[in-house]
DNA sequence: TGTACATCAGTGAACGCGCGTTCACTGATGTAC
DNA sequence: TGTACATCAGTGAACGCGCGTTCACTGATGTAC
């Protein structure tokens, strides 16, 4: 049963999302061909039809998870993100949550490609205000990469080691207060 | 060929800590009982008179590597330790590395019983010195206790992060370069 | 606008492979006498 | 101290299973006339 192009395509896009959002939950390895078709409401023949194999598919699906902020969609302003990003509603949900946080152990594993779309979707957390190339800022903006790069390892990392511990921890929640009280204190003097 | 009970002691050790390295390097999924008892000198049939299975030996595996520091085993001082995690050395050999910064992305993903030996292993990271109960100190260890764990959180970050770049990413050095200078001036107003 | 046909996304059985695990067997160890 | 024998760490073939991938087939789509 042939389908039309624009079915075909949004099905391709499924995929890729489903997933992006299976990977951030159990891993690369933790998720297989047949599984991940399921969960797209395909059979896992069709795959190969899509792509060329499922290492291709981890590159599109990082592309795919790291392209949308960690947050849903909107742009908060700093301080909410952090909120978010180091809150227990985080932590307890990597499918929705954070690619880098949920995936960047995978990624060191994985081949160049997916290493390489890990790289630039740092960069683009970091955010490095493209749009200021007067060299008149050139100075300052090193200092604010410089602080948002040391925040973002903090984030990630509080939220990762959360995640390894067991779920009744104390210390896992604990992680993430210190974490967050300590940026939010860093972004009053450090500003944005 | 029976072997002698030393013996036999000893090369369960060295299963251990054998796996302990290749978990470091590889991943839980990256390394395969053959595998493992092929690296420790021995075949694959054995494992299973030391071991009830793969499960029980990770949580060996996790027990043993965050029992040795993250250091080779001595004990350096604070600065010392900063300039040795957060470099490229040890981010290139996660097989003699931090055992936290190696494995806790996929420790999220495993049993409770890993997940409580890493929970304790980062307990014990924080070393709040757990000598001084006077009560009078107490108020001045809590923010110690948070001062090590926001640090422990932007190290390990940055490994992990690093580690998830491209083998020639400039930005891989980056991260390590300014968290370390970031956790160097904390330390200078912060204190130990 | 209708008809005939090539296309190709999706299906599901089948493939080879490597994994964790089991098992009958070996033979030096360590014990009982 | 010697001899006889049970033990059990280690061996390597074999197991079932799930994985990524392939393939012959289907039938609605989209095109050519």
């Amino acid at each position: 049963m042939k389908i039309s192009k624009a079915q075909s395509q949004a099905n391709r896009a499924r995929i890729v999302e489903t997933a992006a959002a299976l990977f951030r939950e159990r891993g690369y390895d933790g998720v297989g061909v047949a599984d991940l078709m399921a969960a797209a409401g395909l059979t896992h023949g069709g795959f190969y039809k899509h792509f060329k194999s499922k290492a291709d598919l981890m590159v599109e699906a990082a592309e795919c998870g790291l392209a949308r902020a960690a947050n849903g969609d909107a742009p908060l302003d700093p301080k909410a993100f952090i909120a978010y990003y180091l809150s227990r509603a985080h932590r307890d949900a990597p499918a929705d949550g954070c690619t880098m946080a949920a995936l960047c152990g995978d990624a060191a594993r994985q081949p160049e490609p997916v290493k390489a779309v890990f790289a630039a979707g740092l960069e683009r957390m970091v955010g490095t205000a493209e749009g200021s190339e007067q060299g008149a800022e050139k100075a300052e903006d090193a200092g604010v990469r410089e602080r948002k790069l040391a925040l973002i390892a903090q984030a990630v990392g509080a939220v990762m080691l959360s995640r390894a511990c067991p779920d009744d921890s104390p210390l896992a929640d604990e992680i993430l207060e210190v974490c967050r009280k300590a940026a939010l204190a860093q972004m009053e003097t450090g500003g944005a």
